[in-house]
DNA sequence: ATAGAATAAATTGTCGACAATTGGAACGGA
DNA sequence: TCCGTTCCAATTGTCGACAATTTATTCTAT
């Protein structure tokens, strides 16, 4: 769960006013969605998500679209307050910092355990994935680069064979689109594919000091770039406010 | 939430029946009873959590069960299967090493931060914490003790400033109890508090370094300690199932 | 007596309705 | 015109009931 389908398209506001397909994914849709919508920078933090509307548009019941809440905000992607209702989380450039810092450390040391872990069937798949991420950067799918961009992290996690750590890698990336949702963070260039070559040519010479010092080197750029980018937005719009703002207004 | 006031006790199968008091703290009650008995041994992973009983025994809804069972489930404390119900999660040896593994990095790169950001207020808190910590340990309270033993790794994380990794930490910590949950286990000899005190040591000279490899071997030998638990439990009960089961059989 | 199928009990999943709380709008007074 | 109060719409929180699924039991045939 949580770990997005990316096929389900939000932006018109009822999917299908007649037929109540009420499966038994309906939670899942709206997880799904939501996540999607906050990858996608279709949706601000701070949106307020009334539970009706979500329940209409996912054509499910309160009491489903309430549990996809309340996964979201375990896994910090919403906030709930009582009695107020829930929000696209907004994260302070505090809690940026340490969003980054602990991907950082956590990085590090999953990149540690799978330079001494790593076999040929894993070398492949790194290399497969690279190349993959490559080729949607050459054909211009900046979209999916974008994706697979951040997946190549988890990848590594995954690879690592540490399920709990990778969960937390997890987490961490998946609020990675809450930091940087401006629409000028779009425009940011191909997020590191050298870089992710590097760490991989790194992993399969079993180097994991120098696989981590790299991939920290590419997370503190990252950081960087969304600092700046966060900054000169604000520097544009100014007092008024971030109000380009493509959220789904309420009826 | 899950922070655990470790104020209700269950053990009695009915907490006031005619007094329904439902308020609006139902579904942390049971969070927090189920955690505590988690954490005091009083009930065995795998057991079965019936909702409507739980329901009963907090004088709560089964809507507040449910979503207090999702939290737990998300802190990795119990296992949802569709349409099975809820049991409370058991730990793979594999899935034990690689808590252990988390912690340890995890943990590491907290010290390693903190060593660096330590002021007088946290030198002071650590100091009581661990003379705290010892008091208890002399005076025989040993429940007490240990629960104050696995709250130090939480009170360095929290010192650390990073709210993110303390999270972590705090999950893993939470998972602990799931791991040696056998009787053998609570006779445990107290589990370091000189190792406590030499790490808090190793902080208040800086040295983020020697703290961390002091907290990798204290949790090191604390894994040690648990394997030959697990193991030495298997031997003497051996096949016929560990059965002496202090759990809260149904009715 | 045992294996398998049919039935019955128990438990979970889902939904809509109602109560409680919040936020804003209309109203009135200074 | 501005501030405070009152009222109302909108939204969330909670509950019990019903449907669907699983699990245990009973019955029958071999």
């Amino acid at each position: 769960m949580l770990e997005s389908p990316f096929r389900i398209k939000p932006g018109h506001s009822a999917a299908t006013p007649g037929a109540s397909m009420s499966g038994p994914e309906a939670e899942e849709r709206v997880v799904s969605a939501v996540v999607e919508a906050i990858l996608g920078h279709r949706i601000a933090p701070g949106t307020r998500l009334i539970e009706r509307e979500l329940a209409n548009y996912a054509g499910a019941s309160r009491s489903a679209i309430r549990n996809g809440l309340l996964t979201l905000a375990h896994a910090g992607l919403v906030e709930l307050s009582p009695n107020k209702g829930a929000t696209i989380a907004m994260c302070s450039p505090e809690e940026a910092r340490q969003i980054f810092e602990a991907r950082i450390v956590i990085e590090a040391a999953v990149l540690d355990i799978l330079a001494r872990a790593l076999d040929d069937a894993g070398r492949a798949k790194l290399a497969a994935f690279i190349d993959e991420e490559h080729a949607a950067y050459e054909a211009g799918r900046m979209e999916e680069a974008r994706h697979l961009s951040r997946r190549f992290h988890l990848l590594v996690a995954e690879l690592s064979g540490n399920d709990v750590l990778t969960g937390f890698v997890r987490d961490l990336i998946n609020r990675q689109p809450l930091l940087s949702w401006t629409r000028e963070a779009r425009k940011s260039r191909f997020c590191g594919n050298e870089a992710h070559q590097r760490i991989a040519d790194a992993l399969a010479r079993g180097d994991g000091a120098e696989a981590a010092r790299l991939n920290t080197e590419h997370l503190r750029e990252l950081e960087l770039e969304l600092r700046t980018d966060r900054d000169s937005a604000l520097k544009v719009v100014g007092a008024e406010d971030v109000d380009e703002d493509p959220r789904p207004r309420p009826a």
